[in-house]
DNA sequence: CGCGACCTTGACATCTGTCAACACGAGTGG
DNA sequence: CCACTCGTGTTGACAGATGTCAAGGTCGCG
């Protein structure tokens, strides 16, 4: 079995804490209570919100997707931003409906779920704070190819179409942000991919894990916590197994110390370990 | 089990002939020898070769990431444009080494292959006449997500990363065209997701042609060729599974006449069976 | 108290990866 | 011409991982 230049051993694994998890502050960095009533407004109603909160229009500057770009073209992008809160397990937008805005993640997080003809349903992805998403949709006239629901309670900011186009036409520099998001998506995305294909299902949990740590973790290099709160069903999903194997899975870990869950927040005790699994390292 | 919204049953299934396979003038359908002897000029040497053939650069204002863009921004990539010919199986680039060019497909194939630490390979996409390649990881960064190679001898394309930089910032609509690929790419990497983690390996097989058959095919409603040679492993690892499995699923399918096979180059006879299969339908 | 959402655990069937062997054609060299 | 290797494709046998079925447990809530 040949392995051709293989200069990094796995990419997802390399916590990707620089890029993309932008060290914004992030106060509560240990998972609250994730049942807590969320607050009101829903997506979907049409009147436009600007200037919603000081704190939320100030966080846009620093999304990833504004990195680097024109300072006019960030502030019309502040002016422009609708900004919703939303409730726990409320779509934002559905699988199959055509892209109108483009999202961005303020507070809270996201998950982007596919459901196939058959009844067959993997996430797609999370969307962390800062992170845009619902974006591929827009730009290539294809529909939504997911439902968009709130993880927990959020501030989403989204913006037509044309307001986006706008804004790229005065800083170029937004698309190829954007197209570096995409590319980072594309990329873990292929990652699964090979995953799912040639894996065992541990060690695709383990690399799901992983992922989400360096996604929306906090913490050192030997404990983190993920700051999304996940249902065994949720890592189920996202490994592509199905919700026994994966609670037989995290069962073992939990057992063994190797990780803890609290009221649907992970905690990972011993990183390395976990990423020897992922690795395939004990079998 | 429950199946919510659900317009369409199966984005993968329904044939692009739009958007991406570009109605080309596309003369030898029927495949060639796979096998002919490749041109000379190999990738990787330093000399620009601008205005190359009047063919080539003809093409190029048909390819899709320049669709819709100012003439001038066309002409300019025209005369920038590094034009190469590439034997069967040569590296374009290789998984690892960091992105420095953008790369598109004036003639023949290209398919991008991913290999794990672990010795495990996938094929993450093919990129036929017309499209581009290798664009993800040059904005984010990333390096390379995977070995380009030659499917087939090819004319190839490239810009650099300030040329074409230089080219979005004259025609910002390339950008918003690119953003569309890795969108149709990225839908289509999360379509493969959750067909591995949810459907049986003969339904893979299956969605693995019809995709290939709406990507490269030429052909009707119910017959389809596809022109991009095909190997078994090639067809098992692009739809996630072993050489055997692949090879078994196919010689059962060739036996009862719903494809056929030569030199490497397959050919659909029953589209609508393939597509049934691909459901679930016979189980 | 019943109900729903979530999680755990056991037993079992089966898909499919793994191992092994063989066939075929093309090239290569003696 | 023959022997050999190499790449590719086919087929059979088998074991094991993992999906499926089933049952039950805990917690919060009305």
């Amino acid at each position: 079995m040949f392995v051709p230049a293989q200069p990094e051993c796995c990419p997802a694994c390399a916590l990707r804490v620089g890029a993309f998890a932008l060290a914004q502050p992030f106060a509560g960095a240990m998972p609250q209570t994730g049942t807590q009533a969320g607050p009101l407004v829903v997506a979907g109603a049409d009147p436009s919100v600007p200037g919603h909160g000081e704190a939320a229009t100030a966080s846009i500057h620093a999304m990833h997707m504004f990195s680097g770009a024109a300072p006019a073209a960030i502030e019309a992008a502040r002016s422009t931003a609708r900004i919703e809160r939303i409730a726990r397990d409320t779509r934002i937008f559905a699988q199959g409906s055509p892209a109108r805005r483009a999202f961005a993640v303020v507070t809270g997080s996201v998950r982007i779920v596919q459901s196939g003809a058959d009844g067959g349903q993997i996430i797609c992805c999370f969307a962390a704070r800062g992170e845009s998403f619902g974006i591929a949709a827009l730009f290539n006239g294809e529909r939504q190819s997911g439902d968009a629901l709130a993880a927990q309670p959020c501030e989403i900011a989204s913006w037509s179409q044309a307001q986006l186009l706008a804004l790229i036409e005065a800083s170029p520099r937004i698309a190829i942000n954007l197209i570096g998001s995409l590319g980072q998506c594309l990329l873990e995305s292929h990652n699964r991919v090979r995953e799912l294909a040639t894996q065992r299902c541990e060690q695709r949990i383990a690399h799901t894990l992983l992922r989400l740590a360096g996604q929306a973790g906090c913490g050192g290099e030997s404990h983190r916590a993920i700051s999304i709160p996940l249902r065994r069903r949720d890592v189920a999903e996202t490994a592509g197994t199905t919700l026994h194997t994966a609670s037989r899975a995290l069962a073992a870990w939990e057992k063994c110390g190797l990780l803890a869950t609290r009221e649907q927040h992970l905690m990972i005790h011993d990183m390395p370990a976990l990423t020897r699994i992922a690795h395939g390292g004990d079998n």
